[in-house]
DNA sequence: GTGGTCTAGACCACT
DNA sequence: GTGGTCTAGACCACA
């Protein structure tokens, strides 16, 4: 599924959010499907279940997953969502960010432009299929 | 200059750092500019010394600041710094993470082009002279 | 009947038991009447047996069901029931703590009888005969 | 402070949420108070430190705490939120889940509702200044 | 000092 | 089997 990164700064739980979010949001993982359990992710990464428990629990949190007692856990459909303005705006804040550093580093406006739609480009095969914006 | 939120995640002295990053990426702070000292900014900021401290050091070490012992600290110039490929593909990376993140959340690409769009051209008063690419 | 929804938080069999108990008390479901059985509502509901079964069991100590062995599970009449003091005062608590979470949610008092007032308009279709109080 | 019921059905943690809940709700404690920290608060309560930080963790999530690492855990301050409208239906449906039961129980519909209004009336000395509603 | 993360291992309720 | 809670105790970064 993914590997853990021991030497990292970010934390094991966080890696592991990051990590499932991302093969959601790429669609490797998809609504319903239901994901390894505490105890076998556990083993599988080598990591204390306790800690494979809080990364699914933020997870849930977060909206991404939900989670069956007795059961296991599971990808959440977020369809039909109303669309989180804060999350938004949070997101606009760091590509703000993003733009800044690539200024600061020698780049023209032009040329950030340019790099971000090299980026859109490489994504042109995403379907926008059920989009709603 | 700035504020700290408490409330925030991010730890104080990581918001100090990330704050006088803006400054100095925004122009509002120079090559040459001569920072508060570290007790002034304590008591505008309301902040233990400690941190500032902490603050100041990490932006000499990323190369953002340079420090003279008696006289204080002041930004450092940047011009001329070989581009750094590293920050580059990691900024990329981090582009790419939000390109997926609003796709997640039911944005098209042509509306996430036009997102981007509209935040470069907030930044359409920065000044492209002297730009290197 | 009624559905289960796996991504509450309630446990499986705790929706099953708060969902007869409200058919009963709504009068959908009158003394005397016969409940599907284990197997059948477990088709229904696509739910494990033991589940249904421990519902079941727990409406039956709760006193709402009674079951006969080889007939099935009936529900009880609760007529001339002694009137559960420790319930009543039980029930008055939560009601304190929903008027509290209003209040605390920005709602004043007054509005917050009229949402109740409301509530009960909405239930003006119950029948009041019978009532011992 | 207040005290844990080892005996009862609810988790500890979820006993140290609802009180500390009811302390800010009943104005014992307001916003940017400092909660006792984890470690004193776990001694006080005989009661694990993790416990004590999953609570405070999940009062956090629910917005009525916010936590700066180093310094402390303190009361959030609410006013200015958008209500939180998924959170009053949630309520409501508490509310009319109270009205059912008091019903079952052989109230009638004026009965509850001369209940509910006695409940008010305990908590006349609550003040409506700043209330949105 | 503060909160945050992590481990090892136990016990419980639900499916 | 599943997730959920809890303990005891360790180590880290931040203020």
């Amino acid at each position: 599924m993914f590997q853990i990164d021991l030497k990292s700064r970010k934390s094991i739980y966080e890696q592991i959010v990051d990590n499932v979010k991302e093969l959601i949001m790429t669609g490797m993982l998809n609504a319903e499907d239901r994901l390894p359990s505490v105890r076998e992710l556990s083993k599988t990464l080598t990591v204390n279940p306790n800690t494979i428990q809080k990364a699914y629990r933020e997870l849930e949190y977060q909206g991404y997953l939900y989670t069956v007692a007795g059961l296991g856990t599971f990808v959440a459909s977020h369809t039909g969502l109303p669309v989180d303005d804060k999350k938004i705006s949070e997101i606009k804040g760091r590509l703000q960010e993003n733009i800044r550093e690539l200024f600061y580093l020698g780049y023209s406006l032009n040329k950030i432009k340019s790099i971000f739609d090299e980026l859109l480009e490489e994504r042109s095969d995403w379907n926008d299929k059920g989009k709603l914006y």
